[in-house]
This record gives C-alpha cells, sequence and structure tokens, in this order.
DNA sequence: GTAGATTTTGCAAACGTTTGCGGAAAAATT
DNA sequence: AATTTTTCCGCAAACGTTTGCAAAATCTAC
C-alpha cells in the first residue's frame, strides 16, 4: 500500500501541497474551513509525515543517538531508560550503540550518528578511549555531545557524572560511624580514573578523621578476582570487621565469598557498597549502600542535551549528589 | 561547518552529480581514473552521504525498531545487545523505545516507527495487549514486523520465542532424578501465557513421571510475593526439599527467604530456576538453571528480520532451544 | 464602485541523493 | 574512411517536505 503524502492529500482536496502543509501545522495564515478538512482527510487517510523528508528540509533530525561500553549493564540500562522517557516527552527518539568498550566500535557508532544527521549524542567513553578526535569531528558537524558516567578529563566538554568522591567519602563517613577498626577496600580497574577518584578520596577521608583504623586498599578487574581477593585475605590471620566494595561487580565477587565462608553479615563483618540499588537489594540483609542513580544521571544528562541545542555551547560538568542507603549490612 | 556534499565534490572536480555519485559506489560505468580522483576527494573532505536523503530516494532507511517492556531488564538487554551486534553486521542502526507494558506507549512507539520508516520492528507485545490493530497497519505499511518473547497467539504473525514448555520439562526431569519428594514450584503472573505455558508443561511431565512427589503450585507477581509465599510454606509442617523458580524475579525473592532463613543449598533444600544465567551466578553456590538466552533469542529473530526483508513474508514460530546448567543446588 | 487593506492560497525552489536514459568520445571492426 | 561497438559521463526527474514570496480572493470604508 501506497504512503499518503501530502501530494495526495491535496490532490484529493483541491489544494496546493503548500497549503496543505500549513493546515496540518496549524498556521495562521490558514483560514479555519480549509484547516478542518485538511484534518479530516489526513485522519481518514492516516497521513503521516514522513520524518526523512522532514529532515531532510529542515537539516535536523529528531533523534538522538547514544553511545554506552555495553546495553546489558545495570547501570547504563537505567541511564538509557531515564533518556528515552524523556525524549519520548519532548518529542525525540533514541539511537543506541554499543562500543563494547571498543574505541574501534566507538568510531563507527559516531559515524552512524553523522550519517543519520542526529541532533546530538550521549556518550560514555570506552574504557581506554585515547584520542578524542572523533569527538572534534562532531562539533565540527555543530552535533552536541554530552559525555556521561566515563568522561573526558578536558574541560571544553559538557559532562554529567556521579559525584564520585562525595560517594567514596559518605562510605567511608559509615565505615568510621560503624567503628570499624580493620576494613577492606576494594576498588576497581586502577587504570580508570573513576577508580582513581573514588579511592583517593576514599583514602584522605579516612586517614584524616579515622588514622588509627587499619585499611587494606586491593584493585580487581572483575567480579571472580573480588571473590577470591577477598577470600585470600579474610583467611589471613587478622580478620576484617568491614569490608567496602567500589562497583556492584566487586559486591557481586565478595557476596559470594562471604555465603561461601558463611560469613554473618552484619554482625562478623559490615558490607557497604557503591551501587545503583539494585544488586543489594538482592542479598538478606540488604546491603547498605551509597546510591549511585543511573537513572538520575540520564534525567541530568538530559537536561544538559536541551539545554546545548537550545542555547548553543554550554560547557560543563554537572555531578549528581550520592545518598546513603541502609540496608542491614552495617 | 557545512557538510560535504555530492553537489560539492562535483563542482571541485568538474564532474556532474552523477557521476560523483556512481564513482563513489563502483559503478562500471565510471572509469577507474575517475573513481579515484572522486575517492581521494571525498576521502579528504571527509564525506558522509546524508541517510536521510538516501532514505527518502531509496524509500527504505537501514534502521530498524526494538519494542521492549522495559530495557533496565536482565534478558531483554541480552536481547538488544544481541540484535544490536547483528545490526551493525549488517549496516543496520537500532532505535529502541520501551512500552513499559503500557499499551498506549506502545501505539506511540510504533508511530514514531512508522514515521521513521524503519526497515522492520522487532516487538515484545506489552504484558496485556490486547489490540493488534496497530501492527496490522504495520504490515499495511509494507514494515515487517519479528515478535519475540511475549508473542500473539494468532500463526499470522513471525515470531521467536523460548521453547516455554522444554524450558519447563527440563527443570522437571532435574527435579526428578534428584530425588525430590515434596517441591515447591513458583510462577509468575497467572495471566501470561507464557506462566501458563510453563506451569501446564511442568505440572503435566511431574504427574506423568513422578506421581509420587508432592508439588505445591503458586503463582507470585514479584520478588517481593515469591520471598513471602517461599517463607511461609517452609515454615509449615513439612518442609519442602526442592525448590523451582520460573523467573529470575521470583528466582530472587525465594533467595532472599533461604539467606534469611539460614536454610542450607543444596542439602537443605535443592534450588532450580529458569534463566539467563546472570541471577543465579550471584550465590554460592551457583544456582542451577535451565538457560533461556535472551542473546541466542535476538540472534535468532535477526535472521527471520532478515529473511522477512529479502524473500517476502516468511511466517513461522521459531523457538531457541533450552539446556540445564549446572550450578551447585541441585 | 473603487482603492486600499487584509485574509487566504499557490508557485517554485531547495534539501542531498539515486537512476533511467540518452549522447559524446574513444576504440574496435569492417 | 565509414560503420559499429564500447566506454564513459551528464541531464533531469523523483523522493516528501518546508517556506519566502507573490498573487488571488475577500473584506472595509469611503
Amino acid at each position: 500500500m501506497t504512503n499518503t503524502t501530502l501530494k495526495l492529500l491535496a490532490q484529493q482536496l483541491q489544494l496546493s501541497i503548500s497549503t496543505v502543509s500549513r493546515a496540518l501545522k496549524d498556521h495562521p495564515d490558514i483560514s479555519t474551513a480549509t484547516k478542518e478538512k485538511v484534518h479530516a482527510l489526513a485522519n481518514s487517510l492516516d497521513y503521516e509525515p514522513n520524518a526523512y523528508a522532514i529532515q531532510l528540509r529542515t537539516q535536523s533530525s529528531k533523534i538522538f543517538g547514544v553511545i554506552v561500553p555495553a546495553i546489558a549493564n545495570l547501570f547504563y540500562d537505567s541511564f538509557i531508560a531515564a533518556i528515552e522517557e524523556e525524549s519520548r516527552k519532548n518529542g525525540y527518539a533514541l539511537m543506541i550503540l554499543q562500543s563494547s568498550n571498543n574505541p574501534e566500535n566507538e568510531l563507527n557508532n559516531l559515524k552512524i550518528f553523522r550519517q543519520n544527521r542526529v541532533s546530538g549524542v550521549f556518550a560514555c567513553l570506552s574504557a581506554h578511549t585515547q584520542n578524542l578526535d572523533v569527538y572534534e569531528k562532531m562539533s565540527e558537524r555543530d552535533i552536541p555531545v554530552v559525555f556521561f558516567d566515563i568522561v573526558p578529563k578536558e574541560n571544553k566538554y559538557t559532562k554529567v557524572r556521579m559525584a564520585d568522591e562525595r560517594c567514596a567519602i559518605i562510605a567511608a563517613e559509615n565505615i568510621i560511624q560503624r567503628g570499624a577498626k580493620r576494613v577492606l577496600a576494594l576498588f576497581g580497574d586502577p587504570a580508570l580514573s573513576i577508580s582513581q577518584k573514588r579511592k583517593l578520596a576514599f583514602q584522605q577521608f579516612m586517614e584524616k578523621y579515622a588514622p588509627k583504623t587499619h585499611c587494606t586498599y586491593l584493585h580487581t578487574n572483575s567480579s571472580a578476582e573480588a571473590e577470591v581477593a577477598f577470600k585470600k585475605h579474610f583467611e589471613k590471620t587478622q580478620k576484617f570487621d568491614t569490608v567496602f566494595a567500589m562497583t556492584d561487580e566487586i559486591l557481586i565477587g565478595v557476596m559470594k565469598s562471604i555465603q561461601a565462608l558463611n560469613i554473618k553479615v552484619p554482625s562478623e563483618i559490615g558490607v557497604i557498597s557503591i551501587s545503583n540499588g539494585f544488586i543489594p537489594s538482592l542479598y538478606h540483609p540488604n546491603i547498605s549502600y551509597v546510591e549511585t542513580s543511573g537513572y538520575e544521571l540520564g534525567k541530568l544528562a538530559f537536561v544538559q542535551m536541551l539545554a546545548n541545542i537550545k542555547g548553543g555551547k554550554t560547557l560543563s560538568e554537572l555531578t549528581v549528589d550520592a545518598k546513603f542507603v541502609e540496608g542491614g549490612s552495617m
């Protein structure tokens, strides 16, 4: 079946295409009488404007691109869910591509975005992206980019991210409040700035406000590594009374060891993590965590995007604040 | 900065637009000499074809639409990840929209897809969608639809789904093999055909091959309900020796109760579920499960989509088979 | 009635491609 | 040297919109 177009409507109504076009969008130039006729026919013929023709003509699409390392990820999928909601409210649709932490994919994805002339891009840098030229190319094309979560260091970009230092400090506060004597603090890939930031903030805070507390700092790259590391260190002479997991991934490893060794939480060990809340809710008792909401981050990112589109360039780095959520593990 | 177009290239090379266009796509009519010149300039000027113009001219976009109830979902996000991979390989991009199980959103999403003239739609019906007219409209527009996971009953559609009955039967087999005497079987929303199918298959199999085994069948709509239900039934006089959870959601509830009551797995109770594997891997010991891979389903769906596009209509209902994955909980 | 003001409509170009067809130039065949 | 074939390229229309500008129709007021 052939799609109904402005042309078709115009023919049937004995009007010009331009009149029909204007009538459909309530242009003041058109009389109410014809407007009604046009709308009526458009409805009955189920007219739907061709987005491609519009974009070609107006040079602006109603599509945002999103690049995430992986869609199948508790944090990113809630981020995506948030911007999807907002986008729909604002008449935009989303095109989502995953980089799989591979800079080459990142490159290709951006190319697709350019070819589709997206109105903007939400980008999370893949873990080891160094070269930001690709993103420069977006600027040349006047396509705004809002970085989220893993963001570039330079402050010539628009970025939103979690308040990493605050997260770590809130965790540290609660650990001190618990009266912890020996804590095991597990962080992620040391090459990632997010790990560095969180660790630094945590360490400084502990040293300043609880210098007597004995802290062991470890970096692990996966759940499995965290699981092994916890077990190894727990079986040593002096047991930890508190463990801090920087991410869900690490928490998962820790909890497996805790279950395996049948350690009681919180009586034998206190557990605290940074998370969006899903994983902590899987255990009994629920794990206490500092909340970093992908959802909130998404909302914030969207606001930034809109500001960028409307008001031209607005460079800044915004963070969404963190809050402590009591679980029962501390 | 103004985008480079065919026109621009043509001007600079003193060639016609059509020649440039053909040169760029290796049309045999064009001499190798000019082809090289064109390619050279195109590269240096960073030419990127305007996807919208192409679609307008060719009446076919390189975009697939995807509708899922929620992106933030262990099953769907792996499904999405799979079709995203395949799409990219085949030069397609994805437009992902979530219905939030709201038929109205579903409607709007499909509208966006039509307006963007997507080449095809992957759709998972929202839980209580009754009216399939919207999807009929897609057919009228010659937009193929591949349904996945939650699919319509009528067999005039192309569908892919998990082999629900097989899943349930495999679970039952393993329960019998364990020598279970009393089992608690927990299923999801009884209104969903997936719940019905799984329960029916499970029940029939148990009654046929292990008539002496005492089974209790329950429906729960959330993790919390499952948690409560498990606890309530476990505290009764006769304890279960095996529990079967139809979904991750249910498993999560069950496991919280198991942890809370400090029940030993598998010595005091055997646990088996249907899952894609992530949740079962969070516990120690890992939970044994029947694997339903969103990833595999995605791959299958994509094949179906391609078949639909290439070879016109190909209606069928394909299922991806399930397999048992030993965890240590049985 | 007529001039001017106002309301309503249409013309035509443009957005960046693709593609059928025709034609000029070069090469090959008489 | 005349003809046919082959190679290479350009013209122009089309895809479905939007929009500046001009033109037609209607109204207003003398």
